[in-house]
DNA sequence: TATATTGTTTGTATTTTTGCGAACTACAAA
DNA sequence: TTTGTAGTTCGCAAAAATACAAACAATATA
């Protein structure tokens, strides 16, 4: 992990908009979980046993997607016994949001003759 | 892979959309390749070297980020001999940006009591 | 107490990702 | 022909992701 000397006119690191970017978009990167946001977002119940019925793999496997995105805080999970109540965290899903549209400002092509 | 049997009510599969999204945001999953996304916006002149210069990484490892973002279709290079020039493929990414704007608008959260 | 329901966790296997150094390619210049 | 420049590819290693079945936990019910 080299570092730059002096200078800092390079980054030679991400900064933490990159890292938490990143982090939502790899969260984001696998269909399953791309299902269940969508899922999430449209029912006014989501138990585990709706997801899992909504997704071609097994129950465990369902499992551990949700819990990717329980990591990357994007969804919540509240126990009703003997069920699992999951929802989209709302203020973290909203940061989400931004951090990607203001990203998708930043790359708006500025240049004219951009790759011709 | 079990499918449903019979009805069609569940999707029990992924849609085009679903690959689709998870696929860019799977490319865009390391802060490394969001870095460069947002490096190549800003230059005028986006060669490897630049690139390299950026990033706390070694060259070898840039060039396999390059080919992720590539394959993705993400960016494009072209070799102006001895240097490759590197840049936004923008019909892409604004297909990109488009999926994941509507997958935004989708899941805005419907409900009145949404997880309490 | 035994059983059923609903998910999670564990164990295991396979594949993919990330990273690096070293070797290689392709050309230009000395 | 040798050297230099600019990147890519190869070979390797370690870690993370994906997937499943089986075992488990926690409660409710028979």
């Amino acid at each position: 992990m080299k570092r730059k000397e002096i200078g800092m006119e390079n980054q030679k690191t991400y900064n933490e908009q990159q890292e938490k970017l990143a982090r939502f978009a790899k969260a984001l990167g696998h269909p399953a979980r791309i299902a269940v946001m969508q899922f999430l977002a449209k029912q006014e119940q989501c138990y585990f046993g709706d997801i899992h019925e909504e997704l071609p793999i097994a129950k465990a496997t369902v499992s551990q997607h949700l819990s990717e995105l329980k990591d990357a805080g994007l969804i919540q999970g509240t126990i009703e016994m003997p069920k699992v109540k999951y929802c989209i965290n709302q203020e973290n899903w909203q940061q989400a949001q931004e951090l990607f549209c203001d990203f998708f400002e930043q790359t708006i092509c500025k240049k004219i003759d951009c790759c011709e």
